[in-house]
This record gives C-alpha cells, structure tokens and sequence, in this order.
DNA sequence: TCAAAAGTGTTATCCTTACACCCATGT
DNA sequence: ACATGGGTGTAAGGATAACACTTTTGA
C-alpha cells in the first residue's frame, strides 16, 4: 500500500469482484426448525438459496436477495435481516465453480436470515424445507444430552490433545460443547462449527483442505450433513443470531400464523433455541411481559383438552419497547 | 434476471464493484468515549478511517482493515469485530469522491469496530480522537436528559406531523427519542440517527438529497456534527452494538488499561452507554459476577482518598461463560 | 476543618424457580 | 375411566433497587 505519510491510498484496481447473496430462510413445521435448501446443479450437497448481487441493477441488498429467494424458491419472505459478510480467501465461497466468475476472481458473500410464519410448499424443483438437526445434530438439547456429543467429544478430545496448544484447545471444547460439567449455551452454535471445521471433523475441512480421508460413519452423522460452500457457516450464524435475538427482541412471532395456542408458541421457542422449557414459567413470563392476547376462540386439535388461541400484541411495536422471552429452563 | 424454472441465474458482469472498509476505532479518555477521526483530502468534515479492499491482495477483510488503519493512523488495533456491510444505491458511499472507481461504479463498504484500552496520541497527519457526543450531542444522559431533545423534539415533531402516516411517525419518533414519557434505550442510536436522517434534519441528508437550506443554527447544534461519506451512519451502528454487547459481553475490559479504579470503570461504562449508573449496585454486581480482583494496590491520584487498583480476571473467558455487566442506572 | 471521592451495611420488593394440583376433552 | 394435554396457585430463595452511613486522603 501507500507510504505512512499519505494518509489515502489510491484504490486497487479491481480484479474481478463478485458478491453473492445467501439466505438463510428459516420457519417452523411440526413443531421442528426448518431450513429453505436447494441443491445446485452438479453438485451432491444441499445449500442455501444464493445468487450474485448485480452492481449495476440492484438497489439494495435486501431487494436482490428477496427478488432471487423468489425466483428460485417461488416463496416470498417476511422479516429479513443481514448477518454477516463472508469474504476470507481459503474458505471456499459461494458461485465459486458456478462459472460465475473467473477462476481468479473474488467472491464475497453476504449472508442474510429470514423467518417465515410458515414452511409452505412451494413446490419448486431443487427446493426443499429440511430439520436444522440434519445439519446440526449435536444442536438439539430439547430431549436431554444428544447422543452425538458422545463421538464429537471423542474425537476433540484426540485433536486437542495432538496440538501444541493443548490447554487452549481443551479449554474451547469444553465451553463450546459443554463437557466436563460446563454449562451448554444454546447460543454459541458458530463457534461449535467453527470447532469442528478447525479440528478437521467437518465434512467440509475434509473437502477444503483436499485431504481425501473421509470421517467415520459413528462420526459423520454425529457432525451433520456438510453444506455446498460455506452454507453451514452461514446457517450456523443464522442459528446463533436467531437464538441470541430470541430474548430480546420478539422476533419468535415471525414464524407464528396470527392465531396459536401458547403450547404450539412454548414448542416453536423450544425447537429454535434447542432446549425444554418449563411451561408454567415460560407462560408466567409471557403474561408479565403482556405479549400476548387471548382471542377466546378453542382450537380442539390439541389431543387433550382444548386450548384457547391467542394473537401477539403486534401494536406493542409501535407504542413501548419490547424486549424478547426469558428462556426458563426445565433442568432435566 | 432467469425465468422462474432455471433455479440458478446467470451471474452479473460486474461493471466496477468496490469494496471500502471503514473502522470505528474506540477509546476512553479523561472519562469520556472517543473515536478516532480522519480528514480526507478536500473534505470539509471529518470521516472514519477508510480504505479499499484489495480483492487481489488482501486475504481477509479483518487483515486488510488493521493495515490501512495502521497506515493511516499509526495505530495498532487491539479487539476487532465486523458490524455490518452498507451496499444501498443512492446513500452517499465511501470512496465516491476518492477518484477511487469509475463514476458509473458501485461502492460497498463493510464496517468495522474497534476497541483499544486508550486513546494514544497517533501524531499521524490528518488524524484526530474526538468524543462521540461531538456527532451525537443526544445521545448522552448522564447528567439527565440533554438539552439538545427540546429542539429535535419540536423538528420531529413538525416532520411527522407533515407525513400522510402521522401516527406512525409520531410513535417511532415517540419511542426513539423518549418524547412524551416513554422511556430511554441507549441502544437504539442507530434508529435516532435513521429517524433524523429521514426526517431532513441530519446535515447529510440535507447534502445527499441536495436540497440546498441548511438546518437552524440551534437544531444544528443539537443533531450533532456530519461526516464524510455515510460514516455517520457507521458510526451510529457502532455505537448500538457496543452499547447492546456491554450487557452481555465483558467488552469494557477491552477499552480500559490493565490496572483500574472501580471509579474508572464505572466512568468507562457510563462514558459508552450514555446513561448515570448506581455506584454500590454496580459494584455489588460486578462482584457477584467475580469479574474483577483486587490488586492490594492503590491509586492515590484520585482527588480523594486513595481507591484500590483491580484487573479483570481474563482467565475467566477460556474457563466458563462470561457475560457483560448489568447497568443498574440511577434514575434522577 | 472541610471537600471530595472511596468504600460498607441493611432492608424492602420483585422476579424467578420449583413444586403440586385441577380441568376439559377424545377414545 | 383414563390418557392427554391445558391451565392455575403458592411458597422459598435470590437478585435488584434504594436507603444512609463511615473512611481516608489533599487542600
């Protein structure tokens, strides 16, 4: 770059540039956390909705991005924010053998999360709605302990051990996975993956990293399904965005239809923050925090007895700050 | 763009895209929070430290931002995070005036923070620390509500009384702002500086529209002082996340030097959140969070009698779960 | 001796947690 | 009748907010 004293360096000129978009576009079906996927053509791997960002024609980002979801998935997204930009060279990146670009070029990417109130069909080739927990098995706290710790803890322990910064590594696994008597925070999924991938237990540092020697079966299921690119990386930052924004923001409603009944709501928070609840707790809290609003109607669906439906309080928005849920926990 | 059946559209050519980075660097000086400005040639205000991203070179945004803001600033940056990537048509970008890209080009930037425990003096050219109430007068309560509300009360007011959507503009402003009684959220500096930016009266949105009638002289004063570019912008969203993450992260310890006060450490919080904290339910707190250690020596330079030095525990981070401070405020 | 800032003790209140129990429906 | 899920009451413990007060220095 420039020398010290000359406080503004002339710009590089451009290679070639390409920026991608991709979207994590997540709803809620059955009580399970969905994820929209689509498989690219040539490709073995399921990945995110993605598509180049076009200089010249598109205004914002946001735009592009909910014109290409459509285009692609033929759903129309709600409530988008923007997570993160990608742009590390090494990591392999989005549109990278898409023939996008060429072979010397750039690409950055440009991560985006979406809720949906529902996981409608859209009936789209390529498209699928898929569990979260196929790509994040270990994520899934809501019935206990998953079983999948058992391998991944087995194997980092191995890998933290070879290192020279032994302790450190240790250290990390034991927060970011929960062994040895550490608490599990639900939240801390990028840093989970971001483990996995560093330690070489993810099927796409195999892959990245060119090392043929694939993980055993015991192992890979453990791990999840790998992402085309770096898709599993953005949907990790998605699920610790959306798990992080759970309480304090209200953003669990995004992915609610306008009437639900507070055990269908208790279930919707449980499957994106991946643990069980304590339902007087939980309903205690959403009663204080006046959310929601009874709508006097039934729905007889329920199996039991029936439960009254209920509305969010989307008015609030407008008239108070409004904070998200407290997560009580139910301690197995 | 593609028909509707080819999920994957053919990637744009890419006129000129270029990639600016832009830093708000932090720091704490004489109790109060600083960031770090530049002068860009030609320009009558004052910017963030900002450089383009060499696609051909750099290997990671984060490599390439510590570079240029060492460059420009002979100042090395401690902790760094991204906050987010601006690509709007239309906002004035970074780099546009620079001679930087062909005119026909698009300018992305992607912001980062910074924190250092001091605000050294750089003697770099063009370079200066300057409080942040400089650009944001509004947004300190410390000593209470600032005067600089009554006019940007009576501004917006006017605005959204203006708007065929008077009633939203009235609550947004309403709850932004703290007007008629509802209360402060020192996080939502982003949404402030967007709400002034709409409403014409940030001097950058009477620049970017070129709408020539400057703003009142006491209005003026009371928004605070324009940046270069949409560095404001920028800035603002720094200022949000760092006020969010103080609760729920351990980042002060990031902006203060390795020995101090709780006196000092409670200035520093109250100095980036903008709000007056309880000094005993502060300090109750952070013991109860076992955050800090007594260092059994003292500062005896402090006015009064002399107060013990502490550090922060940073061991902690690489042993369990740590979260930020709570800010038991002191209401007037 | 007084101002200035450091540091301590104590109480009332509210929120969270945890436990146990009753209610309405379908099979 | 009983399984299933919906819905309520209440007591214990801990965190927070708010009160006032003592201590140690420098001017």
């Amino acid at each position: 770059m420039s020398p010290p004293d000359t406080p503004f360096s002339a710009p590089a000129p451009d290679p070639a540039v390409v920026i991608g978009l991709s979207a994590v576009v997540v709803a809620i079906a059955e009580g399970e956390a969905e994820v929209l996927t689509v498989r690219p053509p040539n490709s073995d791997l399921e990945g995110l909705p993605f598509g180049p960002f076009d200089p010249g024609g598109h205004r914002t980002f946001e735009l592009a991005m909910r014109a290409f979801v459509t285009e692609q998935t033929r759903f129309n997204l709600g409530y988008v924010e923007q997570l993160y930009t990608f742009g590390d060279k090494g990591r392999d990146a989005p549109l990278a053998d898409m023939g996008a670009a060429s072979p010397a070029s750039r690409v950055l990417s440009v991560g985006y999360l979406a809720l949906a109130p529902a996981a409608v069909d859209t009936h789209a080739p390529h498209t699928q709605w898929r569990p979260w927990s196929r790509f994040f098995p270990y994520e899934d706290w809501r019935a206990g302990r998953p079983g999948a710790l058992g391998p991944i803890a087995e194997a980092l322990r191995r890998w933290a051990e070879r290192g020279a910064d032994a302790p450190q590594r240790m250290a990390r696994m034991r927060l970011a996975f929960a062994l040895d008597g550490a608490p599990w925070n639900e939240e801390r999924v990028l840093e989970r993956y971001e483990l996995l991938y560093e330690a070489g237990l993810a099927p796409e540092a195999v892959r990245d990293r060119g090392e043929g020697q694939a993980l055993p079966a015991p192992l890979a299921a453990a791990v999840g399904e790998a992402m085309f690119s770096d898709h599993r990386r953005i949907l990790a930052t998605a699920v610790s965005r959306l798990r992080g924004k759970l309480k304090y923001r209200p953003v669990i409603f995004e992915l609610m239809p306008e009437a639900f009944t507070l055990s269908a709501l208790q279930r919707a928070v449980e499957a994106i923050a991946g643990v069980a609840l304590h339902k007087q707790n939980f309903r205690r809290a959403l009663e204080r925090a006046d959310l929601v609003e009874g709508l006097g109607r039934m729905d007889a669906d329920t199996g039991g007895r029936p439960a009254e439906l209920f509305r969010f309080r989307r008015e609030l928005l407008s008239a108070r700050p409004v904070s998200g849920l407290s997560l009580p926990l139910l301690r197995d």
